[in-house]
DNA sequence: GCGTGAAAGTGACCAGAGCA
DNA sequence: TGCTCTGGTCACTTTCACGC
């Protein structure tokens, strides 16, 4: 493959000239955590954050549910690590194996995280982004029999990362990084919101609480059967204005492979109670 | 520190019972 | 004959704990 000038090819690919590769391990160091045992109640419901590697999923990691004691922190393998660590799951057969967080507290976790620790050589928000781009790769590093597989320290400390020369344009990447996932996330609650307007307009627009303009001036309301609605409006069964057909199950020994989809009464209800659950 | 067994939780899928 | 509901099974996921 030709390489642009002021590029070269690396182990991670081809990268800008004058950007470094580096081994995890060479530029920082990193640890696993533990659990208190369960048995001993002393060791649980102290102030001390404990974070199980189900909540890497938060990504930015402001607070976790588990507390732990002194005692609980002395007696076990669990160690209290500082704010900015990268936060990586190392284990499980789900996906939480190769999902990267980074900590806003300090805290303890559980031994399924490996915590990098932050240092002056790098910006951690800048590597938090290059790894958490790769979670396919750990997922091919780490994959095991069964669907059980494993990451552990040694295989993240021999992890290579592309590095920018100076922290100013580690910064500026993660800055910029940053700035687009705050900006989805802004759309995400602009949206939400959105949403939420619909809902309200279409439980006003739908019951004829309120009318567009146009319609239905001068009118006034009448109870019925389905409650008060529009004095203009008429209430009819929906056989009254469509046909209505009843399907039934089809057994699955007389299904056959065909461009028609079967949908069956139990997928329908089940269809139902996730849309009520939302 | 690492690998793995075991247990618990969750959700999807499916079959069958009871009823109209 | 078909509808609705319930419960069983299975796969997947997560967590904890223990031995090496």
């Amino acid at each position: 493959m030709e390489v642009k000038p002021g590029y070269k090819q690396t182990e991670v690919g081809v990268i800008p000239e004058d950007w470094e590769v580096k081994r995890i391990g060479d530029f920082t160091d990193c640890t696993a955590g533990g659990t208190p045992s369960t048995k001993v109640p002393n060791y649980w419901g102290g102030d001390i954050r404990w974070m199980r590697s189900g909540e890497l999923h938060l990504k930015e990691v402001d607070e976790v549910e588990g507390r732990i004691t002194e005692e609980g922190l002395r007696n076990s393998s669990t160690k209290i690590v500082p704010e900015n660590c990268i936060l990586i799951g190392l284990a499980g057969q789900g996906k939480t194996r190769g999902t990267v967080a980074i900590n806003r507290i300090p805290l303890c976790t559980n031994q399924s995280i490996a915590a990098i620790f932050p240092n002056k050589s790098f910006v951690p928000k800048y590597l938090f982004h290059n790894l958490n781009s790769r979670y396919k790769q750990f997922r091919e590093l780490s994959s095991g029999e069964g669907g059980r597989g494993g990451l552990n320290l040694t295989l993240i400390k021999s992890m290579y990362v592309p590095l920018p020369p100076t922290l100013t344009e580690q910064t500026a990447i993660a800055t910029a990084l940053s700035d687009a996932d705050a900006l989805i996330q802004s759309l995400e609650r602009l949206i939400a919101k959105k949403r939420d307007v619909k809902q309200g307009a279409m439980q006003e627009l739908l019951t004829g609480k309120k009318r567009l303009p146009g319609f239905g001036e001068g009118k006034g309301y009448k109870q019925t059967e389905i409650g008060v609605i529009p004095e203009d409006w008429l209430v009819k069964t929906i056989a009254e204005i469509a046909p209505l057909q009843r399907g039934f199950d089809l057994p699955t020994t007389q299904l056959k492979e065909g461009s028609y989809p079967v949908v069956y009464s139990n997928v329908m209800s089940t269809l139902n109670c996730r849309i009520e659950s939302r």
